[in-house]
DNA sequence: TATTTAGTTGCAAACGATTTGCAATTGCAT
DNA sequence: ATGCAATTGCAAATCGTTTGCAACTAAATA
């Protein structure tokens, strides 16, 4: 296992120099962003921006999170069913486990994986822009076992 | 324009043995999933059922795709962006590779892969129900050209 | 600091994909 | 052929998300 530096990304002023106005709502959001340490989506971030500031609409969040996107601070995740959720860009690339009965979602990352996904897309006379690997399971219980 | 629709034997006893009436708007839906060599969305489906039978709707393609999902027929796709598409179920497992020009869909298989994710599942203690991988992607462009 | 103005907002209405209520129809067991 | 539950087409509803628009505001300018 290795540690992952809890670094908050200086969100402000990569969006200034993206020449993006830095307005209330977007401070909020930005927050709830940075210091987020799940997968929210649009109507999660939503509420936890209205306990900082009730004016902002669920419009915003949205426009936010699309314009976030297109400068590369965000992440857009969209896992099997639900709606779209989001996490900061800054960290290590990992891929996501979701636990099927709780909702969880759990990070890993392979780095043999990630090869060898190169290396068959370049087999097929590709360049990979990006990827998508999600693992759907649920906890593996004990073999013997009898509780329910 | 054609005679006899081709539905693959085997496809319609599967359903018959999961208790489910063959109509003849599954039936053409059914054959159109069984040669379709691409991985086509609802309406896609809906535009080739109508051609057979111009009475089909476009809600009986969206609750015959959810019914022959759910009895395993079938497979669903969410690529980025898009509508669901779809594909038989009866297939070799495999993996997609998604051409972000022309949005052809290439699919391909690694062993490896899937072993490794077997293994990045277990030891984070969960049992593997199924996963999703995609690489987005264009061509390789060749080094030295001159051409577009 | 006051002025200016283009970028941003909240709201409501529109949106695309998919689902659903319902009355009419149909598969299929009898 | 009969009977009835399963299935259908249609329209309306739903969900997550986007958008038009008039009011507002960040931040460049005077
Ligand atoms: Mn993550
Ligand atoms: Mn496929
Ligand atoms: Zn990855
Ligand atoms: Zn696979």
């Amino acid at each position: 296992m290795n540690e992952t530096l809890p670094i908050r990304p200086d969100y402000e002023g990569e969006l200034r120099k993206a020449g993006v106005r830095i307005t209330r709502p977007r401070k909020v959001i930005l927050s709830i962003l940075a210091d987020a340490g799940d997968h929210p989506d649009a109507l999660e971030i939503f509420k936890r921006a209205v306990e900082i500031d009730s004016g902002i609409s669920l419009s915003t969040v949205y426009r936010t999170m699309k314009l976030l996107e297109g400068v590369g601070a965000i992440h857009r995740h969209a896992f099997e069913g639900g709606p779209s959720r989001f996490e900061p860009a800054g960290v290590e690339h990992h891929d996501h486990l979701i636990d099927l009965d709780t909702g969880d979602v759990i990070e890993f990352h392979s780095q043999r994986i990630e090869e060898l996904q190169q290396e068959i897309a370049r087999e097929l006379g590709y360049d990979i822009v990006h990827h998508r690997l999600e693992l759907y399971g649920r906890k593996r219980r004990a073999k013997a076992s009898r509780g329910g």
